[in-house]
DNA sequence: CGTCTTTGACCTGCGC
DNA sequence: GCGCAGGTCAAAGACG
């Protein structure tokens, strides 16, 4: 009885010790895990400051050519005193800058070397209403005319036009009072699964997703996100591809759901540090197969 | 009950 | 001035 009750507690001991070097392992492999982390969030908030500063820059070389385009065409005017009176057709009427997202490619509807913008389009372009087109890419089941590209829009009508069988949804934007940026969706003509958004003008507020990732986790799982649309409102760089994001009203409140998606990832992470460390499975195997041989020496 | 979407009516600009 | 087409409004319904 003795005997067997000293044996139980040399197996609670080695289990003990088996234990504690576990631990002391799972506390080094998270130790490098988190390491890991705080390493992949500074680069990932390097990429993110060097995007904002070529999109600034995109911005200001836009700019400068806008004004070049708008001093050749008054030139243009004083040499041609009649214009031809056309119905402003939609490819021509606006200073419109293309981005292609979701692999389809479209060229760009800009037309810098036409000679005919009316006076109004002029008028336009003086105030500075940037408009930008950006093509999503959707199933080709997918009929719906929602556009999920990180701001809120509020619908407030719809119109079949003559050029397109499908229809146009009207959107404006709903982060802010204030903010009066526009969206009109349609359908492309040439593929159904293509969705044409032309924004115009420009958000005076932050992106609501951006609002309130100020922590690299957020910055972290945002760069799959909507970086795109907030850019090519401001006729800049699109980069993202905007199919698979997260649903607007999730958008809302990012963090309530990332954060606990990222202790999952951790945890598999150990997992299959753990499982795959030699070192811990020999100790492992070791120390099983020694108390069993043990075990079976004290029953003989 | 508040918010969002739908949809017909109305408004506005352009061409004839 | 009239007609057409695009854009906007607002009431009604749907939805959570």
């Amino acid at each position: 009885m003795d005997q067997y009750s000293s044996s139980l507690v040399d197996t609670s001991l080695d289990l003990t010790i088996g234990i504690t070097r576990m631990r002391v392992e799972e506390d080094s492999t998270t130790n490098s895990l988190v390491d890991e982390l705080k390493r992949v969030n500074a680069e990932n908030k390097k990429l993110s400051e060097m995007l904002t500063l070529m999109c600034d820059n995109y911005n200001v070389l836009r700019k400068q050519l806008m004004e070049y385009v708008n001093k050749s065409n008054n030139t243009a005017e004083r040499e041609q005193t009649s214009p031809p009176k056309k119905r402003k057709s939609p490819a021509r009427d606006e200073a419109v800058s293309s981005a292609v997202i979701g692999g389809v490619s479209e060229s760009s509807s800009t037309d810098q070397d036409d000679q005919y913008l009316c006076k109004k389009q002029r008028e336009e372009t003086v105030v500075k209403e940037k408009v930008s087109r950006v093509y999503y890419k959707t199933e080709a089941s997918d009929t719906t005319l929602v556009v999920k590209d990180g701001y809120q829009w509020r619908k407030y009508g719809q119109k079949v036009t003559r050029d397109n069988p499908s229809p146009r949804a009207y959107f404006k934007c709903a982060c802010a009072p204030s903010c009066s940026v526009k969206k009109k969706v349609q359908r492309s003509v040439e593929d159904q699964s293509v969705l044409v958004a032309t924004y115009e003008g420009e958000h005076n507020h932050p992106m609501p997703s951006q609002m309130d990732s100020n922590n690299g986790l957020n910055r972290y799982v945002s760069l799959g996100g909507p970086v795109a649309p907030a850019a090519a409102a401001n006729g800049s760089c699109s980069l993202a591809k905007p199919v698979n994001l997260t649903e607007s009203k999730k958008v809302r409140s990012p963090s309530r759901i990332e954060f606990p998606e990222v202790q999952k990832l951790l945890v598999e992470q150990m997992a299959s540090s753990l499982t795959r460390d030699p070192n811990f499975t020999a100790a492992l195997a070791a120390a099983v197969t020694g108390r069993l041989y043990q075990k079976n020496q004290t029953e003989k």
